[in-house]
DNA sequence: TATTGTTATACTCTATAACTATA
DNA sequence: TATAGTTATAGAGTATAACAATA
């Protein structure tokens, strides 16, 4: 049992010895760990209320821009269009949106969100503030503030992936 | 012709008139596409040297870490132990690290890069920090070390996702 | 001829169960 | 019995080609 404990004392986690160092000097490799935490943590959050990041994403757009095509929501998500119609099927099979033909351009559907669809945007963007509020809550709004402005510079920011 | 460009004038990018004003005030949707914009622009980097995120990210840990075994990396790296295989095959096949038995433990491997993988790890590694300062130009060395603490800091809080 | 939405499909990334060889 | 590495496989997420309806 002593000896035991004496082992276990040497190399209490292996794993918590291997560095990253390097890793760390990378700005892109910080942000990408950071990432991953918070989108973890906001999907268990959402799938209390049935959502994943994608279908929540698509129902916040929705209610933002009422009548929106699909064509120009996948845009605005940079997905494909065709990875855009199952999750607009999903929605629409549980009643949170419409599809309605547009009648200027009848190749279109106009995209609005039901009362239910509303009200889940609502409780969702309640559960995820909240939900923030207590993953950062060591930090104070300016500092929240100044996370988000550089984050969106960043996003902002285009070289070699660049396509268009 | 003046009629098309008239046309053109009222609604020059549709796409662009999507608002995303509430998904903004959303710290981790900021943090995401940040996340992506980076990623995107560092894997078009690490093409040119025939190397993924995944695998950069394993010869860095490597060459860092001489001796590490394979479920102590997948640990680091929060992949599965299963994923990793195919991804040491990969690195191994290249001549890039070796997988040596270990004498004190015959069922593990330790892993070491070989001359070339410690030649492509400075490549890489150049080649990365050059992108990141391209990318990053407007920001200088304090903003930059900022947002690193700040990614870090976001990246070693749990709470719902923690499964441990 | 070009565009909207759709289908089918493929490719990558990730997650789990079960096997082998060692401990 | 438990652990290290492996195999097979299934599930997400994402990307492209081709089609019907419409412009």
């Amino acid at each position: 049992m002593a000896q035991k404990i004496a082992k276990t004392n040497i190399s209490p986690d292996p794993a918590a010895c291997v560095s990253d160092a390097t890793l760390r000097g990378l700005v892109g490799y910080n942000i990408r760990r950071a990432s991953t935490v918070i989108q973890g943590d906001l999907a268990a959050t959402l799938k209390a209320l049935d959502l994943r990041m994608i279908t929540f994403t698509a129902l916040v757009f929705i209610v933002d821009n009422p009548g929106l095509q699909q064509s120009h929501l996948a845009d605005a998500m940079s997905i494909e269009r065709p990875n855009l119609v199952v999750i607009l099927d999903e929605l629409e099979r549980r009643d949170l949106i419409t599809r309605d033909r547009v009648i200027t351009d009848r190749r279109a559907y106009a995209l609005r969100a039901t009362l239910a669809g509303r009200r889940l945007y609502d409780e969702a963007l309640k559960a995820v503030h909240s939900h923030e509020a207590a993953l950062l809550g060591n930090l104070n709004d300016t500092e929240r503030s100044q996370i988000s402005d550089a984050m969106r510079l960043i996003a902002s920011l285009r070289t070699k992936a660049d396509k268009t």
